[in-house]
DNA sequence: TCAGTGACTGACC
DNA sequence: GGGTCAGCCACTG
């Protein structure tokens, strides 16, 4: 009963997966494109839900510092950070290097038409 | 039903 | 310039 009506979590998902390899994304940077800025802890929900599914690279998404705070969820400690690296990511001290590089942001990649709300 | 928590962010002091 | 506070929404106990 709570896979069907993540209306928001589906919307998250969307987003995630449309993150191109080697890239990384933050939360708020989500949320204010899916028109919730300031809920941007549900991105972070979201992910939580999503982090079973391998269809939602979560370990892209880091908070706006670049930090991988939710590397912790991950069932290794270091396995965000391995994926990360795989994707050629170079992550220092839980941070991504040159975060600002490889900042994806979905209202400028995706245009802000994808986003429905207001 | 009510209250607390949570992978965040922005603003204020 | 750095630390602290409040807000936001959804889910669990």
């Amino acid at each position: 009963m709570k896979a069907e009506n993540q209306n928001f979590f589906e919307k998250v998902y969307a987003v995630v997966r449309k993150i191109p390899y080697g890239r990384v994304s933050s939360y708020g940077a989500i949320a204010g494109y899916l028109g919730a800025r300031r809920s941007a802890r549900m991105v972070g929900w979201a992910m939580n839900a999503c982090n079973g599914r391998e269809d939602v690279p979560a370990h892209r998404v880091v908070n706006r510092k670049g930090v991988l705070t939710g590397k912790f969820h991950f069932e290794g400690t270091n396995l965000m950070q391995q994926l990360l690296e795989n994707e050629g990511v170079e992550v220092r001290e839980n941070q991504v290097v040159n975060f600002s590089n490889l900042f994806w942001d979905p209202s400028v990649e995706l245009g802000e038409k994808f986003a429905e709300e207001q």
